[in-house]
DNA sequence: AATGTTTGTTACTATTATAGTAATTTAATG
DNA sequence: CATTAAATTACTATAATAGTAACAAACATT
């Protein structure tokens, strides 16, 4: 065991990437004083960091009003780090060769924390396209993060539901944090988790885990999503669960040879 | 004037950023000591800053051989970093509207040091298919490239031919630093450049800058690319010049607004 | 299995960088 | 022009990092 555990984290660099982390499509643009308050950083230090930002040209500042914007060497980071990202490139080529064969929209997300991070998704016209962002707090209400749940060791699972609050997203979101909990012990015995328009009105999912099969742990989820105008769950789960299954397998060798 | 400028400007950052740097779809794997070595930090520094990205999401370490890999942090940053880039979603509409109006390749790119960072790309299909890096340095055989040397102070070109070491990378390609002087020279009093066949075989690109109307700079270029087969230079210059003059013309519009 | 070699991890400080307060400048607003 | 807010700089105590060196673990070789 290391003495000081604390002697080998950089503090000054997770600071760093939290500033740089406060950019994206939602928020293009911020000011010194936003990031930070936002970070909770000193202003002194909030300048410092972000002077840095700005000379190695991941942030630039507008001559005008000094706000701060994304830069070209963040977009080149952003290309590498997004391209480069070996789970992207390997579910890719599974969730085409599925889309193709079976016409149905296709979505996968890892998990971090509690938060279900967008990996790759397919989506068919019939689906009323629906911009999703790209962290999901809603594990509860989702396939995805229903059968994520079911998967989490037990200590987890207890925390998770010890700080979840329910938000009623649709008409059929469960809330009753019992109903939730029923659910997910359902979901584990029944192997795949069904969202019935909890999350979007007029769309049914269901989910299968990723599993890395070496430490036994959930790593993400992949989902089939439906409108509910042309299918009815009972005939979902007569046609695709099959389907949906050889999909999370197929995610889940690569997750175990990835090691996440 | 600050008295000691350096006190803001974060080292550690940089050298994080630097870590995080190395990674991307030519390098999807490294190890402490490659990174220690590539980076020039020392190895107990190393573990410190790689250990910090490991516990914040950027890396994940392999449990077997350690080598690290990119982190789901990082994709999610990535993600927001790129398609968060002001100017990307800007050029984008901008381009493809030209694409499909005249059915021509076109690339863009930023200038960053001496360096061409690419930004949006739309390829015809007679375009013998080339997968182009996102940086590069060969500015004095690219349409592009020529005409951002063309645009820049003298102090910065003089600086970039001292330090020029030209390759043949195709049997046209210009590599007699006269030539090539004269060759921006040319470009300089033309106002569009002309690559013909000087970076690829068989492709033939015309090049106008983007500019900052407000600071006179240039912040980048965009290009139109033909294959030699169907089409003469003389036919492209009669027929096309217009069109990236007008498309230039936009994007640099674009660029002095956002401020680049 | 024992050996040497490489790579990764930890202990230990001197030195340096950063945090934080407060003052100052610059810009924005009425 | 006065007032307020935001950004930038000066200054220094404190905490964080750099760097050396020792140690442990993994790997390759014999």
């Amino acid at each position: 065991m290391t003495k000081n555990p604390n002697q080998y984290f950089s503090k000054t660099l997770e600071k760093g990437l939290s500033v740089l982390s406060l950019f994206g499509r939602e928020h293009p643009s911020r000011s010194l004083t936003e990031i930070s308050i936002l970070t909770g950083i000193n202003k002194t230090s909030t300048y410092r960091l972000v002077n840095t930002l700005v000379q190695l040209g991941y942030l630039r500042k507008s001559v005008n009003d000094k706000s701060l914007r994304l830069g070209p060497k963040a977009f080149l980071m952003g290309h590498e780090c997004f391209h480069g990202f070996d789970i992207y490139q390997g579910i890719k080529p599974i969730i085409d060769k599925t889309f193709f064969e079976h016409h149905i929209s296709i979505d996968s997300a890892l998990i971090d924390g509690f938060k279900l991070i967008s990996l790759y998704r397919r989506e068919m016209p019939n689906l009323v396209s629906f911009h999703l962002p790209l962290i999901m707090d809603e594990l509860y209400a989702r396939a995805m993060g229903k059968i994520i749940l079911a998967n989490l060791a037990k200590a987890d699972l207890d925390q998770y539901f010890s700080i979840l609050k329910p938000v009623k997203l649709t008409p059929d979101t469960l809330v009753d944090l019992d109903e939730i909990k029923a659910d997910i012990q359902e979901t584990k015995t029944r192997g795949y988790s069904i969202n019935n328009k909890e999350y979007i009105p007029g769309i049914i999912s269901i989910g299968a885990p990723m599993m890395n099969y070496q430490t036994r742990t959930v790593a993400g989820a992949v989902s089939l999503d439906f409108p509910a105008r042309e299918y009815s769950l009972a005939a979902i789960e007569r046609q695709y669960i099959a389907i949906l299954l050889k999909l999370a397998s197929e995610a889940s060798e690569l997750i175990t040879t990835a090691g996440i």
